[in-house]
DNA sequence: CCAAAATGCGAGCGTTCGCTCATATTCGCA
DNA sequence: TGCGAATATGAGCGAACGCTCGCATTTTGG
């Protein structure tokens, strides 16, 4: 039988003593989680690493997918706030100016966690909390269309919906891409260049 | 302690009922993978799916590794020799022709199986088998490189490598991200026509 | 038809895992 | 200073897992 889930923390920190715990425990997940994958992740080996009781992570995490879960919510909500922010900053930019720093923006997200940020996207079960991203991926994409939409005159793409998404997706997988299997070439500006001319060439004539 | 790892087939089937006992725990293995994921998907469960013993599970895999290693190789050598041959054969067209009929292959080849393929692809470690998909990419790397360098006179884009690195992670997110996530997409010819528009743009001046 | 080889079987071993709970320690506050 | 609440502890439970091994059954080839 599976295991009961979970999902409601089971307590709150109060104390400031009890709030590094959490954040002991949760640096050790992600530092576990990295180095094992999901699977390979156990929570006696997370309380190991963070110097702190197997009992200490149940206070807090009531369950296995509710600790993982917190990790996808915090780097999820991370990556929502600064694409989103610069994505409203460069709403008055020129279109290639404002693709440039959107890839930008986003390729140096990618960079900043990498390895967790592949553990979190691709091993961790799709349960409760990861609607969460797809929410994200939503509110993205409608961003984009409404950017595209004020900046209409000037592109040949019709379908707003339809471009946004070939873009969205484009722009993801070059940026993964790039941090993952080439990161040399994130020091070369040949990329940032040429990524942004995929996309401004897509967009407009 | 982890469980040893053996990788080395025990024993091949010679008569027809173990060939088909081989074809009925892959075709198991397949499904509960797809259904319940890498790290949920047991040996027993995938035993008791297949009709078969798990004994007989162990007499022709010596680990779960190497089950699902057979079929990341199995799926991967179809989409390779699928991939590669249409390369060959559209390397005469003209390239807005290439391009499209290579992405609507590669549409075509997530669209097969894009559940197990997925799996596959994302939950599956990275574990020796798994060399052969990085081995597949460097290959088609190579192809397109050589052929944009046969096409070189009409390109507007000077580094080829960086060029076929953009084109292929842009085609394979656009192909992936459509199957997975808006497959209603792949019955609008538009679609096509788009994400050909993007690499074609880009590749051409 | 029969012996040897190939194949199939499944109870259960050893281990790991997620998680509980009774108990101990520390903190905030009167 | 003392007392209740908050926090921390870790031995160990029950379940699930990957996998073995001794034995039964089927097939092959002479």
């Amino acid at each position: 039988m599976a295991p009961k889930l979970r999902t409601v923390p089971r307590k709150r920190p109060v104390q400031d003593r009890s709030r590094a715990t959490v954040d002991a425990i949760l640096a050790a997940a992600a530092q576990v989680l990295v180095k094992d994958g999901f699977d390979r992740t156990s929570t006696n080996r997370v309380a190991e690493v963070a110097g702190v009781s197997i009992g200490s992570v149940y206070q807090y995490f009531p369950s296995k997918e509710a600790l993982v879960g917190a990790l996808v919510e915090r780097h999820n909500e991370a990556m929502r706030a600064a694409v989103l922010a610069e994505l409203q900053r460069v709403q008055v930019l020129p279109l290639e100016a404002a693709v440039r720093a959107v890839i930008e923006l986003i390729v140096r997200a990618h960079a900043i966690e990498p390895a967790l940020h592949r553990v979190l996207m691709e091993q961790v079960p799709r349960t409760g909390r990861l609607a969460r991203v797809d929410q994200f991926a939503v509110e993205l994409h409608a961003v984009i269309v409404r950017y595209l939409d004020a900046h209409r005159a000037r592109l040949r793409v019709q379908d707003l919906d339809l471009a946004a998404f070939l873009a969205a997706s484009a722009v993801e997988a070059m940026a993964h891409g790039a941090v993952i299997y080439q990161p040399h070439r994130l020091d070369d500006p040949a990329f940032l260049d040429e990524a942004t001319a995929m996309v401004v060439r897509y967009l407009i004539a």
